[in-house]
DNA sequence: GTGTCATCGTACGTACACGAACGATATGGG
DNA sequence: CCCATATCGTTCGTGTACGTACGATGACAC
């Protein structure tokens, strides 16, 4: 896969004029996430034990699991998604009778979520084979580092 | 919002039977690493300076700029997109006269991707502001963090 | 009470992301 | 030369992810 293709050099000289390091693609911020990320994904789906559950279905039935009944907007806040976002996870997880739902009675806008028996079972499969999922994600790296990465991402968040 | 809602106490103690740490969503890498690409999207999206442009379009046009004609097959590898997904992002790329393809004239099979002029101009000026992107993602991180963070994402994908 | 404003859930459109399957073309072995 | 195999680009289906807009409801000032 030759890459001689034509490496440009003289460039325009645009930004990073003052110092040193060349600006490139594969050392931004932004694109190590969406790749790790897409890595950690695929991982996942391998590992988790259910080929169709996804890493957002997951942590919405986690979140569940933890708090028994919750209503959409908040389950959402609690796992990081947009409301338009967990309307389509939620009304997935529902066809699938792994969650059920009645109208909050102290608040007419609000839907109360909860697992059926079925997804609780499911959930308690699942949690067993997370911390696996994690492990195998950060296998490059030793105990010390993994708890840096850690670190540094939810500080960044 | 308190959460006092019913903290399962005496779970079956799945994993993690050995030592300590409970098993958290919010401390998993998979969780954080879709929060701080979400974060990361979003930054991009506003700091770029075209709302119309997303990351891995700006990637591919990147490359583009680098290398000035490739397949499409090759710019998917080299920005680590499918090939499915890079058809999408070639075709809209095509549809607002970003890029142009010819037929490769050494294999039938390929498709040569190269900048128009339209597409060269927006790429410099995006160029411009990729590196504020990439500050303003990191500014919670000092400098040291900052590269560690970045070493550390890079040997995990 | 009434109007104003925020919140909840829903609907629609756009863009990733990947698996699977497909036709066309290359390539290497016999 | 011909066939098996691989690669390239496309298409289809599913599932995020977000912005925007909407109607219904709740909270609060006046």
């Amino acid at each position: 896969m030759r890459s001689n293709v034509a490496k440009k050099q003289l460039e325009s000289k645009t930004a990073s004029s003052a110092a040193s390091r060349p600006y490139r693609i594969e050392d931004q911020i932004g694109y190590l996430l969406r790749r790790a990320h897409q890595r950690a994904s695929a991982i996942f789906q391998t590992g988790i034990g259910d080929p169709n559950i996804t890493p957002t279905q997951y942590s919405s039935l986690a979140k569940l699991d933890e708090y028994t009944e919750l209503s959409q907007n908040l389950l959402g806040r609690l796992v990081g998604m947009d409301k338009a976002t967990m309307q389509g996870v939620v009304r997935r997880l529902k066809e699938r009778g792994l969650v059920d739902s009645r109208p909050d009675p102290g608040d007419a806008r609000r839907t109360l979520l909860s697992l059926t028996t079925e997804g609780q079972r499911l959930v308690n499969r699942l949690l067993l084979n997370g911390p696996a999922v994690s492990r195998e994600t950060l296998k490059p790296l030793n105990v010390q580092e993994q708890k840096q990465l850690l670190d540094l991402l939810s500080r960044i968040i």
